[in-house]
DNA sequence: GTCTATATAATGATAGAC
DNA sequence: GTCTATCATTATATAGAC
């Protein structure tokens, strides 16, 4: 659960340009970004013109629905500030039912290499960076020699394996992704993480040696 | 460079159903799967209907394209046995410029939740998990309390990764791949990989414990 | 086998009544 | 503010000439 994170009330008290932005933003999620605009004012419970004449076009409603998951996530984030596990907000955002529709539509956003998804990554990026700055300085994670892009690193192995496990691991748009893909996963990346992978050193100090010499 | 590759020559005594489906091939690897029957024509040389008349509708041209991108990449992979760097097959593809239409295809597939995405990604976990248990033989790499997990783990961090970076890292479909990618994270992979990301064994384990005994 | 012309369906967007 | 009706565009797929 998020921590401080005040539930999600879901169609009370919305002026009806929220109620359609917010089912914009769970058909998104759902179906992806193809889904129509129909579909989007059924779902909504009005008429595909008032969907336009609330946001203009399809590309606007999109963008509204881009700046509101960003403002959403910006806050629970903030409220989430004096827990600590912050690199896993993915994680927490993944257990928290409240915050399942807005999690999907960021991965669609992702998938579709939207605006909204390379923020999301940049961000990650960028709280790994200071994660793990701290975790070295506090002597729990080992230094590195490219800090930056270790970070980078990891963000991308951790949210491209998101990624992949949901976009590749249901059938159907809107399927039910497995619940027990941490569980399956946390024992190897444990081992990883704490005993490495290779057995010993040749690998990395050929390397270093390369880079300090190109020419041997 | 893929060992013993023979180059692939470009139209050069195919069929007209061969050159629409490898124009196909090309439009949807560059475009995506929305790209239009008209555009995979003029890309070919023909007029829409010829495809649709070759191929009966856009679904069953796809699922020939699909099935021909099976072919030919296990027909290459059977060619690279006897070559070393198995696991790296991936990225072997992105360097072979021949391959490169097909490697394309191949994540938009992925991107698309496709079967051959699927099937692709179901081979590199079997590939990982082969290649994995001859180093474990041979002592180069650390054996593993879940091989299998692992494998999958190790599979989805690649190749998450890569989709992440062609999703995310370009603006425009078809748009140039930051070719310094892997020089970018070679660092920081073998550092992980060499020397672990913790300093201590405590999460792993406590997790170990909690596994064994799941009432504390 | 290949093309042109067209049927059919779906979708984003508009116009105007209430 | 909201709806119904409709337009204009686009795309798949068909039909038939050559």
């Amino acid at each position: 659960m998020l921590a401080g994170g005040a539930p999600i009330d879901k169609n009370k008290d919305l002026t009806t340009r929220a109620r359609i932005r917010d089912a914009a933003v769970e058909c998104f999620g759902r179906h992806g970004f193809g889904v129509t605009i129909r579909r989007i004012a059924e779902h909504a419970g009005v008429s595909p013109g008032l969907v336009i004449h609330h946001f203009g076009s399809k590309q606007k409603l999109h963008a509204a629905c881009d700046d509101h998951v960003r403002d959403v996530v910006a806050e629970a984030k903030k409220q989430t500030l004096n827990s600590r596990d912050r690199a896993t907000f993915l994680e927490q955002m993944a257990h928290a039912d409240e915050y399942s529709g807005l999690l999907a539509y960021i991965i669609r956003s992702v998938q579709a290499g939207g605006e909204l998804g390379r923020h999301f990554f940049d961000q990650m990026v960028a709280d790994a960076e200071q994660y793990l700055a701290l975790g070295v300085e506090a002597g729990t994670i080992r230094p590195s020699r490219a800090p930056s892009a270790r970070a980078r690193w990891l963000a991308a192995s951790s949210l491209g394996s998101f990624l992949l496990m949901h976009v590749i691991g249901r059938t159907e748009p809107g399927g039910e992704f497995p619940r027990n893909w941490q569980e399956e996963y946390a024992l190897p990346a444990l081992e990883v993480y704490t005993e490495g992978l290779l057995t010993d050193r040749t690998m990395l100090d050929s390397y270093l040696l390369y880079m300090s010499d190109p020419e041997p």
